[in-house]
DNA sequence: TATATTCAGGACAATAATTGTCCAAATGTA
DNA sequence: TACATTTGGACAATTATTGTCCTGAATATA
């Protein structure tokens, strides 16, 4: 995993491997092609529904592909913070403390 | 520092133990009454601005007012993935990537 | 050179999300 | 009861995001 590159980088970097031109994939994808250019740029920004499309498209885990996605979105969110790093330690203790108690109960609803 | 709470559940404390009305906080953060108590009960979401205010009315850091907020908002985008600590990790090395990058260069724009 | 294709990026309306504000009902308290 | 506080709904105003189209530049192709 390389952590240098965004989400969308990585994108035009699979979509350019494979010599097709954004109007293809932006039609896999149902949007329209200066949309997918824009989230190859990052001006825009990718949503869920994408994920499957792209993973089956270019045969990788969507999994991977939202890994890339929401580690993007969390960097975004804070980077102009001083202390990123007590940030995402502390969320990620939230996070293991409200999936567990969610385990155990119904649903959840944080804002 | 006590992940097992919320934002607003924090502030509600704070405020509580002071045994302050909701109208008067309100009104040092010059927002309606209603607002704060749905901050508090996580039904809206704090801002930047009330920070330093909140700092200074109950004698805390502000960083670590922060530190709270934006803890919440990372653990509320991406609660609902199943591999959130992975995705916490990479976040924290693009970000690490990216001020570092930011340092020897100019200003930085991501989406 | 002419023609076609791709892509960047602006414009702008449509839609969605967030915020500010007010109010009435519920709850707590003297 | 009377008063203060809090909850929670409603709704308009504001702001953000999205979809769509268009023009021009760059590149490729006939």
């Amino acid at each position: 995993m390389n952590t240098k590159q965004s989400f969308g980088e990585y994108l035009r970097k699979l979509r350019e491997d494979q010599n097709l031109p954004i109007r293809k994939v932006a039609s896999k994808l149902d949007i329209d092609p200066s949309t997918l250019g824009k989230i190859e740029r990052g001006e825009r920004s990718a949503n869920k529904e994408m994920l499957p499309v792209l993973a089956e498209l270019f045969g990788i885990e969507e999994k991977t592909l939202g890994l890339i996605l929401f580690s993007d979105k969390v960097a975004y969110q804070i980077i102009e913070e001083e202390n990123t790093n007590e940030i995402l330690k502390v969320a990620e203790e939230k996070i293991k403390y409200l999936k567990n108690k969610n385990l155990k109960q119904g649903s959840l609803d944080l804002k």
